[in-house]
DNA sequence: TTAAATGCAAATAATTTGCAGCATA
DNA sequence: TATGCTGCAAATTATTTGCATTTAA
């Protein structure tokens, strides 16, 4: 998704576009990388050299109330970002610090603690060495 | 626990224990209120008034490396901390604030995406409106 | 033209670090 | 006594805010 997909992926939503909000979204949902605010100024900036932090914070903040990315508090204990809304986990490895996706989730109706209870969001985190390091361990 | 109770615990464990390790773990293991940093200087300040929050951030370490705390990352961004070792996840209340302790746990061996992949911890929070503000809302 | 978004810089908040003094083995 | 812990203060890092300027409808 490039710069003009993104913008009118937004404006269909009713969500009122600029061009470094277009740029940011686009960036999230192609990269698919989790990144905390200042990763994106790093990438971003060399791109967009005036682009500024308060403008990611704000643009995230932005995004998510408008529901359109999710904020993951991943154990570095900084803020991830993800543009990727459907119901999934997040795998950490603790080698390479690659995030992977997992396509799995709880069922929330199924767990009696959770009878009477009203369930929003589920964010699950999952780590520890991923197939990759595993491979390279050998 | 008390605090003689806690320092017997850790010792047992083989950890150097001291008044201020002693109080902090016993806190922790009693009120299971998964406290901020921040929030356990408010109420331990009152039974030792000169515990600094220096101390406490450099417990929790110690406590975290030693393997009897666990540190959760939730979604205000701020880390809790976690005497409760057992595999659990966390309810956050969006309107009480409330954290609940529930003992479910996803089964990683049979989840498919995760073959291959060495798994050493996973953290669950699910947040919505607990039974107690629903109760309340009618 | 006007309301709202951006970008800079300063402010705040959480966490970490350096180091002098203190406590414990 | 020696090692390591504590507590203060300063430093660092992430995030937020105030405000002047710019942008987009």
């Amino acid at each position: 998704m490039n710069v003009t997909e993104a913008t009118k992926y937004l404006e269909n939503k009713g969500i009122k576009t600029t061009y470094q909000r277009a740029v940011i979204f686009s960036y999230l949902n192609n990269k698919k990388n989790h990144p905390t605010a200042d990763m994106m100024l790093n990438d971003l900036g060399k791109k967009v050299p005036t682009l500024s932090r308060a403008t990611i914070y704000n643009t995230m903040e932005f995004f998510r109330e408008k529901g359109v990315v999710q904020v993951l508090n991943m154990d570095d204990g900084l803020r991830h970002y993800d543009a990727d809304l459907s119901t999934h986990l997040h795998f950490h490895c603790n080698k390479c610090d690659t995030i992977y996706d997992m396509y799995t989730q709880l069922d929330t109706d199924k767990i009696d603690e959770l009878k009477d209870f009203e369930v929003h969001n589920q964010f699950i985190n999952i780590n520890g060495i991923c197939k990759n390091c595993k491979k390279k361990e050998k």
